[in-house]
DNA sequence: TTCACTGCAAAAGATTTGCACCCTC
DNA sequence: GAGGGTGCAAATCTTTTGCAGTGAA
């Protein structure tokens, strides 16, 4: 199986564009990271390593990192734009715990399939989709007892 | 059945809040759109007819709306917030037509259903939940063919 | 009379862009 | 060597905020 970074140098290549050291140190960067990071949190961490990598860099290279389908951009509607982890992971939808922010990950084949028949039902050729279910995780849920 | 003008008025006397023209005038403004509006087109609206409000009262007040229940925000990954009727309109999802823009409302009971058992799986209770299905619609597709 | 409300302009915060120099292919 | 890439700072764009004056209750 194809690596990321495989993935990653055959998309530049394909698109007639360069493969540098600050891609690959963000690429990197953005590996190691679990969860969904924004543009900034992978600029600091970044930095504490290489200081000479610019905010723009890095906010060039997410998207593109999205484009080439190793990244994806969520919204968590609280402003900033986070990327996760695409390529090797499954689709997932999330539940968004809107007191302490933990995020768990989940998918429902039975809802994957429904969405795609709603879809149909209007018309519709889906290419994509983003659910997410707020509310409160078990943790809070304990904590305000 | 209570209007929304009235649940606005009662939602503000409750906060000691206090009723002016121009938040009238918003709630009229924006009772008078149908689909999804931004600040920024409501407030486009408006100053046709009164050039004396400005942009930050339009996006107070709708922030006020959306407390009140009577707007709700929508986010649809464009860099701009949209408010949509919430009061005596039923709950929806979202399907987006990617080339157009149109944008269709549904639900699907079964969906509903099936994300309340997802969340109790996990251990979460729902405050509530956005789906958004990004797709080509029909009338895209005839065009491209 | 008392605070909340408003318009304005300035500020803030996230992301993008122009530009001159740098470096990959 | 050509054309894309980079850092930096300035520019954008949306939304928020400070302030002094205005007005609803």
């Amino acid at each position: 199986m194809k690596s990321a970074k495989d993935i990653f140098s055959e998309y530049l290549s394909k698109q007639k564009l360069k493969m540098t050291p600050q891609r690959r140190t963000i690429l990197d960067a953005f590996l190691n990271e679990e969860g969904h990071v924004s543009s900034e949190e992978l600029y600091n961490m970044i930095r504490k390593e290489d200081s000479s990598i610019g905010q723009a860099t890095v906010y060039r290279t997410l998207k593109l990192l999205a484009e080439s389908g190793i990244a994806k951009a969520v919204d968590f509607n609280d402003g900033v734009l986070r990327y996760e982890h695409k390529y090797g992971h499954d689709h997932h939808d999330h539940l968004v715990c809107e007191q302490c922010g933990t995020t768990i990950e989940a998918v429902d084949p039975e809802i994957e399939h429904l969405q795609e028949e709603l879809a149909k039902k209007h018309g519709f050729v889906l290419t994509h989709h983003e659910m997410y279910l707020f509310g409160v995780c078990k943790e809070c849920q304990d904590k305000s007892e």
